[in-house]
Order: structure tokens, then C-alpha cells, then sequence
DNA sequence: ACATTAACTGTTA
DNA sequence: TAACAGTTAATGT
């Protein structure tokens, strides 16, 4: 069985159960390293970024979001607060649940609780992945670690059909790498044609 | 604001 | 010691 890899909660479903509607601006915060996670987030546009900075003030970027993905949803079902912050990068909308209308939705849906279920085991499969490709020293596996879970999210897999839609500095900050270190590994995965650059943009 | 290059430093295979 | 990632700084788009 072939399946959409994360349909999310339905817009109708949300809207029913009284989802606010927020816009956020560039840089703004939906959520900070600290707070108490209240509610359920869901991206209609735009793009979000999910970071942390560590003791030296390095930031690290855990996953960048475009539209309908769910995010900071784990610790909702932990009653923890945010181990990572939750900024806006472009202009977002984005649906916000207060937590107890999402699990009413969980226990009235049961088609949505299968349905984050199978997010979360994607998510975790890839983040598994991630991690195995973020331990290796060599700076192609972690790129291409990235890469593949970017594109693990859209249904075009041909060679070079995929946009990968982040500056180097943000590549960096996903792999934990120089921004001077993905420019050189970048050109070195051209050459050996894991992937095309046309001005400037990485197709993979 | 982002991308690239070069020259240098330190680490490691 | 040769390769290569990080650092710094200057320059290009």
C-alpha cells in the first residue's frame, strides 16, 4: 500500500473544533525553549523553522517546515515544555489547538489518531536516519542525510526533480557544518553528480 | 543579505 | 604528511 507520507489533521476537523487561524511575521516566535506546549500547531503556508542554541550560542536547526506539518506536537502528549524554540521564517498561517481539542479530536477521529501515527513513524524513521548521517564525519553523508529527508516529504523522486529550498548558511545550521565546508561539498557532489546546482539552486 | 574564494590553522587518518 | 574541516577576511552577486 502505497500512502501520501502525512496527510495531518483535516482543515474541516480543526475549524470545527474551534482552531485559531494565526499569522506570524519573519522571525517571529510561535513557541520558545521553555514554554509549556498548550497547544497543537499546523502550518497552512509558509515556512517555520524548529532550532535550538546550544551553550556557545551556535544555533542548530532541527527541521524547517513548509506547508500542512504539524509541529512541537511530542511534548503535547508528555505534558513537558519545549526542549526548542519555533520561529517563523517567511510569513505563516498557521492553525493553533488548544491541547485538550486536540486529543478530543484524537478520541472522536480515530481515522486521525491512525493518521499521526503514521506521521510520527515517518518522522522518526527519518530523524533515525538523520541521526546515523549526522554521526558520520564525512560531510556528503550528512548533506545527503538532509537532503533525503527533505525530499522524503514530496512525491517527486526522479533525479534532480527536487528543489531544495534553503541557503547554505541554513544547510549549515541543519548539518552542523561551516557554511564555507557545504559550498566545497556541494561542488565536490556536482562533480560526481549526486546532485545539479543552476544558479544557485540545489536540485536534487 | 547571501554566496564564493583564498589563505591560513589545526586535527587526523 | 597529505587531506580536509574550521577560521578569518575579503570580495562578488
Amino acid at each position: 500500500m502505497k500512502t501520501i507520507s502525512c496527510m495531518k489533521i483535516d482543515e474541516k476537523i480543526l475549524t470545527s473544533f474551534g482552531a485559531e487561524i494565526k499569522n506570524y511575521k519573519p522571525k517571529e516566535f510561535i513557541f520558545q525553549e521553555g514554554d509549556m506546549a498548550l497547544f497543537y500547531y499546523q502550518t497552512i503556508s509558509g515556512t517555520v523553522k524548529i532550532n535550538h542554541y546550544n551553550e556557545d550560542g551556535k544555533e542548530f536547526i532541527h527541521n524547517i517546515l513548509g506547508e500542512n506539518q504539524s509541529f512541537g506536537d511530542s511534548p503535547l502528549f508528555l505534558d513537558k515544555e519545549y526542549p526548542m524554540n519555533a520561529v517563523a521564517l517567511a510569513p505563516s498561517v498557521i492553525y493553533k489547538l488548544p491541547k485538550g481539542r486536540f486529543f478530543q479530536i484524537l478520541e472522536e477521529y480515530p481515522e486521525t489518531s491512525i493518521e499521526l501515527n503514521n506521521c510520527f513513524s515517518h518522522r522518526l524513521h527519518y530523524q533515525m536516519l538523520m541521526m546515523q548521517n549526522m554521526a558520520s564525519q564525512n560531510p556528503i553523508r550528512r548533506i545527503k542525510g538532509l537532503m533525503d529527508y527533505l525530499k522524503s516529504f514530496h512525491e517527486k523522486i526522479d533525479p534532480f526533480s527536487f528543489h531544495i529550498q534553503l541557503t547554505r548558511q541554513q544547510i549549515a545550521d541543519l548539518t552542523g557544518l561551516r557554511v564555507e565546508t557545504i559550498i566545497r561539498t556541494l561542488k565536490k557532489m556536482e562533480k560526481e553528480n549526486a546532485l545539479k546546482i543552476e544558479n544557485k539552486q540545489i536540485l536534487y
